[in-house]
DNA sequence: TTAACTGGAAAA
DNA sequence: TTTCCAGTTAAC
């Protein structure tokens, strides 16, 4: 290694004044030592991305590269440097002949590995996602490349088989009942570059035709990723791209598994030895080499919201990439997010989409209406859905989606939806087992028998019902059928073909092995009933994801308000319609995205004096403060979408001259998931 | 973290 | 006017 304290020694004459200790002649050997370090003879000045998190040195500085350094000091490295006295890491940007700025350079200080783990691609659309967020490449930086590893850099990375199993008619075979769909296959495939917003129908095995995409750029020498939300669609993916593909080819980077193997799988992606990649978020980032096409399953699930500054969106990143690596781009999802629709209507991107005649043969979907209050048993579950269930089951497993897990809810008079309270606490009042009378959750003082003080009912509903009291009500309507749970804690991920009822939460639902003879949807009202800018939207994403896993000519009910806009979305399997009107909608009330929304949080003087240094862009709205928990407090700016770029531009001034000036700092998240 | 800079006070 | 020092600032 080449420290300072070595290279003193190679000074002739330096070592006289060694046994002078003084702070000053310390600082002047140390300033001689610099100088005295023999450039390299070719490109002697590394530009250098230093790991600051301040908004105002986001930018490369310029080192000198001692000799010794010449040859592993290449752009995407990890360096140390000297950085206002203090050891920083970095990278390295770029090798160049001279330098601008005036002064001294100091010397690069150690070159980390000579590994190249941030590639020039990566380094732009940090650049460019830091302007987009109003952060710091440094933030970025931190997300895209994962710890180093030195053991695991020793290895090598197993290049991937020359031959693959990828045949271009099952592919087209696959994409077949979808318009344009074998058209962008071929597109791929020779080469080109199309980009498509994909309305999968359901029933669709979308694992499989995303390998196939993959498949078909690789077929044209190009590499490929695809994101999927979590984990276990990701291993769909890994199975699928294994299927057609063969083994080997491909390499799955989620934040699983250690930071060795991370570490490796990104290490054979960034050396080139893989060109497919899968995963969750993270993977959005991965340095793959020509990259000739960007995926991404069911964009609008919020997993794809990264909760570390500056709070990119994988949707986001990987469009960002395909417009500047210039690459194909592929956003598939059962539901269409508002985004997506705005993809299409802006004309960046060409739907791909079953025809109706398709979509009719695949699914069946009715809205049978919630139970009323009147009935003296008031049955979650109607006369239809058992009657569906029923049919269903004679032919293979049925799903049946419940939001929210639990057991132990609140409870409310089946007749006026009063909240049931505690008549001595007023205190909550709670199911504790099946068979026991209510009891407050506070004081214990069990309601026998309870009846509602505002209107004299007596009985009791639960608002919100979890699986468990799902499968037990099922359990009992369905007595000699197999009852499973799937939900967030205890995920199935997948179920055989024989006749079983399937309770599961939203997002925890298994795979059948030949798809479900029936979905059933209950309690509608209560994902619609979210607090939430997007409650439809989700609500919708949400339904469509369990209807998507029928078999072909299945049958769906949902329990609910057939006049909801969202259900009759659902039953005439119109996501582009609902997107439509989700964004008309949007536009008269100036929600985002048909409004580009930004959060600026911080102390209230924070927060206060940073409203009067930012430059707000023609036609900004500034809506609060508004206090916070903490104690902090947060205003909300938002502009017409064209002028999204604009807000940006100045948040991130404002950023830069906040820190520049040591000011407190404020929290700003450009497009927030949620307000 | 620290070298370089600033400005104000003491020394000449 | 010069020198010294403490506090501030930029950071290659």
């Amino acid at each position: 290694m080449n420290d300072a304290g070595e290279q003193q020694d190679l000074l002739p004459g330096l070592k006289a004044t060694v046994a002078d200790s003084s702070a000053k002649a310390r600082a002047t050997r140390a300033r001689k030592a610099a100088a005295a370090v023999e450039p390299a003879a070719e490109q002697p000045v590394a530009r250098v991305l230093v790991d600051v998190p301040l908004a105002h040195l986001d930018r490369p500085f310029d080192y000198l590269v001692p000799a010794a350094m010449a040859g592993d000091a290449q752009p995407g490295v990890r360096v140390k440097v000297r950085f206002a006295g203090q050891d920083v890491d970095g990278y390295v940007v770029a090798r160049v002949d001279a330098t601008e700025h005036e002064g001294r350079l100091t010397p690069l200080r150690r070159v980390v590995s000579p590994e190249r783990v941030l590639s020039p691609a990566i380094a732009e659309l940090a650049g460019d996602l830091a302007q987009r967020y109003a952060g710091v490449r440094a933030d970025v930086l931190r997300l895209a490349v994962p710890p180093r590893h030195a053991a695991t850099e020793k290895q090598e990375s197993e290049p991937a088989p020359t031959e693959s199993a990828w045949d271009a008619a099952a592919a087209a075979r696959a994409w077949g009942h979808l318009d344009h769909g074998p058209a962008f296959l071929q597109h791929l495939q020779e080469g080109g570059s199309p980009r498509a917003v994909w309305g999968a129908a359901p029933g669709d095995d979308w694992p499989t035709l995303l390998a196939h995409a993959a498949g078909a750029t690789a077929a044209s020498g190009r590499g490929a990723l695809v994101c999927a939300p979590d984990v276990k669609d990701v291993a769909r993916l890994d199975a699928a791209l294994t299927a057609v593909l063969g083994p080997g080819h491909h390499v799955v980077l989620t934040s699983e598994g250690g930071p060795a193997a991370r570490y490796r799988d990104f290490l054979a992606v960034a050396r080139g030895a893989r060109r497919i990649v899968v995963g969750t978020r993270s993977a959005a980032f991965a340095p793959v080499h020509d990259l000739g096409l960007v995926a991404l399953w069911d964009d609008g699930d919020d997993l794809y919201a990264e909760p570390r500054a500056p709070y990119p969106h994988t949707r986001e990143t990987l469009l960002l990439r395909a417009e500047r690596e210039r690459t194909a781009a592929l956003v598939g999802g059962y539901a269409r997010s508002v985004e997506g629709e705005y993809l299409l209507r802006t004309g960046w991107a060409r739907e791909i989409a079953a025809p109706r005649e398709e979509l009719r043969a695949r699914v069946t979907v009715r809205v049978a209406g919630e139970p009323r209050g009147r009935d003296p048993h008031p049955a979650r579950i109607p006369r239809d859905v058992h009657a569906a269930l029923q049919e269903g089951l004679r032919e293979g497993p049925v799903l049946v989606q419940t939001p929210r897990a639990g057991y132990v809810l609140a409870l409310a008079c089946d007749r006026c939806r009063t909240p049931a309270r505690c008549e001595v606490c007023a205190g909550p009042l709670a199911l504790t087992g099946a068979t026991t009378p209510p009891a407050c959750r506070w004081c214990g003082t069990a309601a026998d028998p309870w009846s509602c003080p505002e209107c004299g009912g007596r009985g009791l509903r639960a608002p919100v019902l979890g699986d468990a009291r799902t499968a037990d009500e099922l359990g009992r309507a369905f007595p000699h059928t197999v009852v499973r749970t799937s939900s967030r804690d205890r995920v199935l991920t997948e179920v055989d073909d024989r006749p079983a009822i399937v309770v599961a939460t939203p997002g925890a639902e298994p795979v059948a092995a030949g798809g479900f003879a029936a979905v059933v949807l209950l309690d509608t009202h209560l994902l619609l009933g979210r607090a939430d800018l997007r409650a439809a939207e989700e609500a919708l994403r949400r339904w469509s994801n369990a209807v998507g896993l029928v078999r072909p000519g299945g049958l769906a009910v949902a329990v609910g308000d057939p006049a909801h806009p969202a259900l009759q979305a659902l039953v005439r399997w119109d996501h582009g319609g609902f997107a439509t009107r989700e964004i008309e909608e949007r536009q008269e009330a100036h929600l985002p995205p048909a409004s580009r929304v930004a959060t600026i949080a911080g102390e209230p003087g924070a927060v206060d004096d940073a409203l009067t240094l930012l430059q707000l862009p023609e036609g900004a709205d500034l809506l609060g403060p508004v206090p916070l928990d903490d104690g902090e407090e947060r205003v909300v700016v938002r502009v017409p979408r064209a002028q999204g770029g604009r807000l940006s531009r100045a948040l991130g001034d404002l950023q830069r001259v906040r820190s520049g000036r040591k000011l407190d700092a404020v929290r700003i998240q450009v497009d927030p998931v949620s307000l």
